[in-house]
DNA sequence: GTGAAAGCGCTAACAA
DNA sequence: TTGTTAGCGCTTTCAC
């Protein structure tokens, strides 16, 4: 049987609150603190975070949900933010939400059951109700690479807006008009969009909707999407994909169509991960400062944990755009251009 | 505040134990269990896992070990793991250990504070003292990709020794004798290699030790290992990465030396993942059948958990070649057969 | 079929 | 400084 605290208590002849307080770092006199501790490491004892938990104590544990732990830009910021969190004396439960509203009520329920100190919400989520049920009942909470204007919660997210506005911009000094976007169902995505359709009226260009298709996580189905938009009347000449994933896909797609890659097509990615860097042909991309944003996030979300949070703050990065081999001059005349009415 | 089963048993009139057997299926008059049920879901009433953990029954936790959580394979099976451990009603905390002793150590002792059911052992684990003493206090623990014949223990993997048999024999049928091998500190990585050197073997090629080394788990090592191959006296005319990420860091180090691959060059690595279906050039690597091999690990974790477990046993599935752009026919004379005396 | 009560391992007043 | 004791929310005998 596992050693508890009565254990200890018998073998160092004093009482369990003494052991308690020598575990807790309260006031004891030296000597006795030396012999609980000896009896202690004699019978290997661990206090169980479980009974203390139950007394109102933490459980040092942090839910991280995200749409897809396997995505290597969500993988990427999984393992920055266990290791932050690990500095705080925080595990890390993953969840894998794949922006199904179910999936997120019934993890974050179960998380509570088992009374998480706190969520980070990473890439998106879909149900605001349940962020604002947490909200409301004081549940720590930050969104990661993810923003919510309208709820007063923490987040650390990169400037989407500038991203896409950065890569829109990129393309058209391309000579790029017909330009598609294969976009994820979260906000990053949607501001992304909105600093491209800023681009392209500032450009006076018509922002064509049906260029603007939304995927689920996979590569797969972005291979599919591509594949459409590229069949279409007015194919684009260029697609910005909002992730690195769905970049890989739009490549695959590209490359079933017989596109020469960045000669009949341009193509871009969202977070410069291992993936953009070694594809064929590198990725012209954006670069997300994930240490920083996981490294705050941890930060601010601890800082809610421990009730000394300064107030809720929601916090912007900069991207950088990263040029590679996957854009290139438009050599495609525009009938588009002169559609403008 | 939160409800308790204390709650729910004031308002539908009844005392708690029969409110606890309600929640655990355990036989109780129909209407009773009528007025429970209605109270608790008037209440919102969500039993305390915590709580109920500590009466004896599990925390439907597990803790998820392997090297590094990024790392794409390991992200992969994550996911899948998630997945089918979900299925049975499990959380999985994560743990990304670096192949450090001490984080493994550390993690474990912290993840057994916490009263985890069970360990899955992904991609490589150093303290074998550790796993005797899980054996032996009868934790449930699965090694997943992984395999020590020594350990009286479960485990699902690959057969690393055929796939690296089959990934030499096709290098040596394109006439490549220097080939080299960046691998991992864990056992798939030896199996892989003991395939490597029978392949050597069988075709009387001596095999040098030289062009065998050891990488942590980032690309930016293998980078640097595959430039100190290249700049070798008798550099190698293929390498074996022994995952994809190494083989990416390996074609940046190989592109720094000018080389082209597959002319100059033949790299392969290993567990056909998004990262080596568009590298630059497309990967020769081995796929590993991640879905089956997790699916079945969760099984038998939770048969163990569950103690219905009939007998540890270690399952070796089969990989398959998968040929690629990255390899290619050696165009260097070899003077290395030469030497052997 | 139902309830009273002990106990899981720990913390936190409160006393001594 | 140290010990006693009452919970935390639940499960589980064991009577009724």
């Amino acid at each position: 049987m596992k050693p508890t605290i009565y254990n200890v208590a018998e073998k160092a002849g004093v009482s369990i609150s003494t052991v308690s307080k020598v575990m807790n770092n309260q006031p004891v006199r030296k000597e006795t603190k030396q012999k609980v501790l000896e009896a202690a490491k004699e019978l290997n004892y661990k206090p169980s975070i479980l009974a203390s938990a139950l007394t109102g104590k933490r459980t040092s544990t942090i839910g991280f949900l995200a749409p897809d732990i396997s995505n290597p830009s969500i993988a990427e910021m999984a393992r920055a933010v266990e290791d932050f969190a690990l500095e705080h004396g925080f595990n890390l439960v993953i969840c894998s939400t794949d922006f199904k509203s179910e999936k997120e009520d019934s993890y974050v329920s179960l998380l509570r059951q088992k009374r998480v100190d706190g969520f980070i919400l990473a890439g998106g989520f879909r149900n605001r109700g349940i962020i604002s049920e947490l909200i409301k009942e004081a549940v720590p909470v930050i969104l990661l690479s993810e923003y919510y204007p309208a709820c007063p919660i923490n987040a650390v997210t990169v400037n989407n807006f500038i991203g896409g506005y950065e890569i829109a911009t990129h393309l058209i000094s391309l000579g790029h008009t017909r330009i598609a976007v294969i976009a994820e169902e979260n906000s990053s995505s949607q501001e992304r969009i909105r600093g491209y359709r800023k681009v392209l009226q500032d450009h006076n260009i018509r922002a064509r909707e049906d260029l603007i298709v939304i995927s689920d996580s996979s590569a797969e189905h972005a291979r599919r999407l591509a594949g459409g938009l590229l069949g279409s009347l007015h194919p684009p000449t260029a697609i910005i994909a909002c992730n690195d994933v769905l970049a890989i896909g739009t490549l695959l797609g590209a490359r079933e169509k017989n596109m020469k890659i960045p000669e009949n097509l341009s193509i871009t990615g969202f977070g410069n991960t291992l993936l953009s860097k070694n594809s064929n042909p590198p990725l012209t991309t954006v670069e997300i400062p994930i240490q920083s944003m996981c490294s705050l996030a941890v930060d601010l979300l601890v800082e809610e944990i421990e009730k000394r949070s300064k107030g809720k703050q929601a916090v912007l990065m900069l991207p950088k755009l990263i040029i590679q081999k996957s854009t290139g001059v438009c050599l495609v005349s525009d009938l588009n251009k002169e559609d403008v009415s």
